[in-house]
Order: C-alpha cells, then structure tokens, then sequence
DNA sequence: GTGACCTTAACGACGCGTAATTGTGG
DNA sequence: GCCACAATTACGCGTCGTTAAGGTCA
C-alpha cells in the first residue's frame, strides 16, 4: 500500500507537532475543533500525513496573525472556496478561448468546404454548360 | 447632495451602535480594528451610512460564531474576493456562451455569403459556359 | 449648562497554549 | 517494565466587550 505520496500518514504526534512547530498538545486541541481530522492506528493513536502537516503550518501562520481557531477554520474554507472557483474561471476562460479559435476553424472550413467544391465548377461548366437553358 | 442611498452617512453612532445591535464603544473597538471607517463630521464625529451597518451587522454574525476580530476581517476580504471571483465567472461562462453562438451565426453567413453567390452560377453557366475551353 | 460625542483606562469573561496528572498500549 | 501516546484538568496570557472618567462641541 505504499506509493500514496503525501495522503500516507506517518507521522505521531510528536513528529507531527516538531514538524509544525507547535505543541503536540496544541495538534490535540486543533483536532477537538475540527481544524485538523489526522488519521487513527487501531491502537488510536494519531497519524498526520503531508498534507495534515501543511495545514498546520497554514493553521500556524493564521493564528501567528492573529486569528483564533474559529477564524482559522473559516479563512481555510473560504481559502479552499477561492482556490476552486479560480480553478474554474481559468477553465471558462479556456473554453472561452476555444469557442472562440472553433468559431475562427468552422468559417475557414466552410471556406475550404466551398473552395474544394468550386474547382470540379469549371468541369462542371463543360458538362453541364449547355444544359444551362433547362429550367 | 440627496439621493446618494445607502452611501449616505446619515447615523451617529448610537444610532449606528442600536441598528447593529452593540454597544457604541464597540463600534469605536471596531473603527481602531479597521473593520469599519465610518465617515466624520466637521466636528469630529462619526457617521455611519447603511452599508456601514450592513458591514456591522455582517461583524456581529461573525463574532457570534466565535471569531475574533483579525478573523473577521480577514473572512470579510475573502468573501469580497469570492464575489467578486464569481462575478468574473459569470462574466467568462457568458462570454464562452456568446463565442459559441458566434461560430455559429458565422459558419451560417458564410455559407449564406456562398449561397447569394450561387445563385448567379446558372447564369454565369451559361454566360461562360461556351468559354470553358478556355485555358 | 445640559447632553451627546470624543478618547483613554480599568475591569471581567473567554479563548488559547502550556504544563501536570492519570491511564493505556506497543 | 519503560516510554510515548491518550484524555482531562489547571494555570497564565491576551483579546473582546463593557463600564467609567474626563474633555470638547453644539
């Protein structure tokens, strides 16, 4: 089951703690409000992965700024909020761009579609050129 | 100067303070915080318009739900980024819309172009039918 | 001169982080 | 049996809101 990369928890909380920069105790309270939710061995002892370890660093940063735990959960939300929608303007503004480049595309091939058929026109005028008076 | 709506300071700030539901020293808190900049009179004091309470109000809501006040600044400026994200969005998804149709209505005027074009072809037929030869 | 505003300071309550205590698992 | 973890409790510090004191303008 290895190869997880950074979803694997490996780290106990004094690890975890060290890494983060803060109190193991701390990571128990960040737990109890929802801030962090690291993984459990059977034995019940925590598990923070990667990721768990670089949201408690950006919950360090935040509360260092002077957030309590309340706006630290908020902000990460509303953080989480902007980096999807900003994920989604960037693609809009692809497909923006696509239509536009497909819009460009569709009327040089029509173009083409027309320019490929007038040339067989000139034979077209031998064969039926002296049919032309039919109605 | 009438008729500017809610961007008229109009409330002094017991007013202000009872239409957000606060004491008048909070809103002073508030203004040292950068929460709020309510404008001034000539003399010094604070008037508050209706977006100001809005902003209040929307500060209550937030401290009501245990942030503290750097939290609630913070959450008030990403929230402004969100809808402001979200107005973009809407702007691009509309434009890949507009794009859309765009490519449409041209492949359909060019082919309406090749179509005007057409229908002179019998007569050209029959104006340049015999010269077909013609290397 | 009274009242509402201003500012600054003091007080009480609460949140957060640390440390201490006790229990449990590898 | 030892060490690290778990959970609960107690303490210190800073923040927030309220209240109080003193000054200024209408």
């Amino acid at each position: 089951v290895t190869g997880e990369g950074r979803n694997r928890a490996v780290f106990v909380i004094s690890v975890a703690a060290e890494l983060a920069g803060v109190h193991p105790q701390t990571l128990r309270i960040y737990e109890r409000k929802g801030l962090v939710d690291p993984a459990r061995t059977g034995g019940g002892s925590r598990r923070y992965s990667e990721q768990d370890i670089d949201r408690l660093r950006r919950i360090q940063d935040l509360t260092t700024e002077g957030l309590n735990l309340a706006g630290v959960k908020r902000v990460i939300e509303l953080e989480a909020e902007l980096t999807e929608l900003r994920g989604a303007l960037d693609q809009a503004r692809a497909e923006t761009e696509a239509a536009r480049a497909e819009a460009r595309d569709a009327v040089t091939r029509t173009h083409r579609g027309y320019r490929r058929e007038l040339v067989p026109l000139r034979q077209a005028i031998e064969v039926f050129g002296n049919k032309s008076g039919r109605r």
